[in-house]
DNA sequence: ATACATTGTGGGTAGTTGTGGGTAATAATC
DNA sequence: GATTATTACCCACAACTACCCACAATGTAT
């Protein structure tokens, strides 16, 4: 029994093998509901990671897009941008997805990769990416990080 | 019966056995409400300790997360930095939780182990660290303290 | 004072989970 | 159409986790 539907928490140090797949978390697969299924879609980060949605929150994503007018030059830079790395997946018997090798190659992935829950995706990491835009982040953004903390009390 | 309803508050030194369980001690289970069930969010704590709350009080900090766009990359930091170490728990049929072997680094948690009602959520602590942390902040911090104190009338 | 229930602690066992690799089916290339 | 490359499916195994039972210590009720 599970209590947070779809909400992916929690960092797994898992392993891309040869074949270029990973394991999703059986933390994750329980919190999935029945709609989601076994589809993700995995795309490019908006940092130097792979972001994996669960089908039916990216259905909502694509709603979204279908809003955006092509008349505007944005939006069709906006649309295009968030489309064109994003690829359906399904994860096999023993729960692992396969990364496409460009996705591999932009999120510079090796043996060694961070599994990161972001409550509603979940990002693929090389560590030592992370390790690096974590403390950039701590330096730049602390201030802005305190007033987030202070409107949402933890 | 119970007069405060979710309000942890005493010490406990109880053991962290070799399976990395701690007991939640009796006195707090008897105060969770029926909808807290026996789930938890465990996390790291702001200090040197291990943070668990109640598997509903989190899901408030988890609702306010979601209203945060993944485009700015401020918000995928902070989303980042509060999920990335949660873990949902639940007790088992004796009420102890399995502490995950990062939280247990991270808070540097020994056999005996100290459990701190902190009002809505609990902490665990090194006995030790606990102690450094309390004298630094006495001498640090004592001024503030006697601001907080006209406002909360003790 | 004694019997009983509750609480904290330890450990065994069966099931689950993560990982690697072999084989067959599908797709791509020439 | 034949050959190669890629993908999906399956099996196997080790490591780990969750569940269960046992027991001692403490507290409570009769």
């Amino acid at each position: 029994m599970t209590i947070n539907q779809n909400t992916f928490t929690g960092e797994f140090l898992y392993s891309l093998d040869a074949k270029g797949r990973v394991n999703i978390p059986a933390k994750f697969r329980n919190v999935l509901t029945a709609d989601n299924e076994q589809s993700f879609v995995i795309t490019r980060g908006m940092d130097l990671c792979v972001w994996v949605y669960p089908a039916k929150v990216w259905q909502s994503i694509e709603d979204e897009l279908r809003k955006l007018s092509s008349l505007s030059r944005i939006n069709r830079s906006f649309v295009r941008s968030t489309v064109r790395y994003a690829s359906l997946v399904q994860y096999d018997k023993q729960g692992r997805i396969a990364v496409t090798p460009n996705l591999i190659e932009y999120a510079q992935l090796g043996k060694e990769s961070l599994i990161v829950g972001m409550v509603n995706k979940i990002e693929i990491w090389n560590p030592k990416l992370l390790d690096t835009v974590d403390k950039e982040s701590q330096n730049i953004d602390a201030a802005q990080f305190d007033e987030l903390a202070d409107q949402i009390i933890l």
